[in-house]
DNA sequence: GCCAACGTTGGC
DNA sequence: GCCAACGTTGGC
């Protein structure tokens, strides 16, 4: 059982939208980098991830589930690109903003910190239980 | 709105 | 296979 980090514009995509669609899920597609795509594809069921809002608000708000193995993006025909489906599991208490991970010592190599631009990244077991900390969980 | 970082594309 | 040009992401 690994552990990962979703990043999602809330006005594109946003917490409150995930949570919407309950314990079916929905799928995380319109990824199109290489690196995001292999992340997903290594995840297996019940996998849990972070999910980040990035660009407005800039912090991790809640907690999903992978819940579909790696199948086919819907969103286009091109065959390279796969995505998982996940659900929400629970909201974060207290939102752990890129702040707060920055000032943080033991965050200073999380993705989140030094690869800002990949957008489902892999989280350590150790990185894990910090963010969940900090986030009052 | 700007710009740095990074990934991708395409010419050679 | 290299590298310049270009596009995109995301923090500020």
């Amino acid at each position: 059982m690994r552990y990962w980090l979703f990043k999602s514009e809330p006005d594109v995509w946003s917490w409150d939208m995930q949570v919407a669609k309950g314990a079916a899920g929905e799928e995380w597609n319109g990824v199109r980098n290489y690196q995001a795509r292999n992340n997903m594809r290594a995840m297996e069921l019940g996998d849990l991830g972070f999910f980040y809002h990035s660009n407005i608000g800039k912090e991790v708000v809640g907690i999903v589930e992978v819940c579909a193995l790696s199948h086919p993006d819907s969103t286009t025909d091109d065959p390279r690109w796969d995505c998982v489906d996940i659900r929400a599991v629970k909201p974060v208490p207290r939102p752990v903003s890129l702040e707060m991970a920055k000032a943080d010592p033991r965050l200073a190599n999380m993705a989140l910190v030094t690869n800002t631009r990949l957008s489902v990244q892999p989280v350590t077991e150790a990185e894990w239980k910090v963010i969940c900390e900090l986030g009052g969980l």
